[in-house]
DNA sequence: AAATAAATGCCAAAAATTTAGCTTTTTTCA
DNA sequence: TGAAAAAAGCTAAATTTTTGGCATTTATTT
């Protein structure tokens, strides 16, 4: 199952605020969340993430720490290719051109040459 | 406003078709959904987005065609953004990594080379 | 030009989401 | 160790979302 798909917009919310922490505590997700509703509100949402296998928990002191069940990687993929999809018909170089043309992107020079890098060694890959 | 942000279910998938179509017409959208509901019930959801306004749409024949209502750009940066901050820390580089990992991305030689030239010019520019 | 087909407009019911109150449990600390 | 504080468990109500029916309007076709 897709993530960030079929969720409502609470649970959605709570996701990305799970995945950007890496983990949280639904107090530290109230925080986060605009329009912030209780706590009680959002501890609701969170059974029913758990319920629906979308995050799991442990207990620290008193309290739940949630986190995201599946792979973190697999996660950031299909994000990616969501809006690869989206909005850029599935391709990268859109993309990357798009993010160089935002006058707020500002990549510095050490970044860019790591990068340069990651695509030439694709490139040498690809040549096998 | 986030155009993805703060969007129900529905009304995010129906801007998601709309995004990636470009522009389309009710019939069109109730064909992409996922579970589709009544061509009524799309209908409506579209009519709340215009109210919103984050669609905008013009009579052609006797059907409605829907197409987003801001700037193309602006809405892919902020997909963009948030996919980034999200699931990358914000960083690009993660992120092209996170899709070179991805077994399935298969970028050709030609793509690559121009993914490089872009690079290129992002560091000549940095360099003035 | 009339009949038909296919779209929109309006609206209210059904379903899902979101919220928080109250009780119980667990931890803290005086 | 017992009172206070802070968290979870449970449940029901409020709100939002989602749905489609029916009437109306617009286009097509014969």
């Amino acid at each position: 199952m897709d993530p960030t798909k079929d969720l409502s917009r609470r649970e959605r919310q709570i996701m990305q605020v799970i995945f950007s922490f890496g983990e949280a505590t639904a107090k530290q997700i109230v925080e986060q969340l605009p329009d912030p509703p209780s706590r009680t509100a959002v501890r609701t949402l969170l059974t029913i993430l758990v319920e629906k296998g979308l995050l799991k928990y442990k207990r620290v002191g008193r309290e739940f720490v949630y986190s995201p069940k599946g792979s973190r990687e697999k996660a950031k993929r299909g994000a990616l290719k969501s809006v690869l999809d989206t909005f850029f018909g599935g391709s990268l170089e859109d993309l990357i051109a798009s993010h160089f043309a935002d006058p707020k992107s500002n990549i510095d020079d050490e970044t860019l040459e790591r990068i340069a890098k990651m695509i030439e060694e694709a490139r040498e890959d690809d040549h096998e």
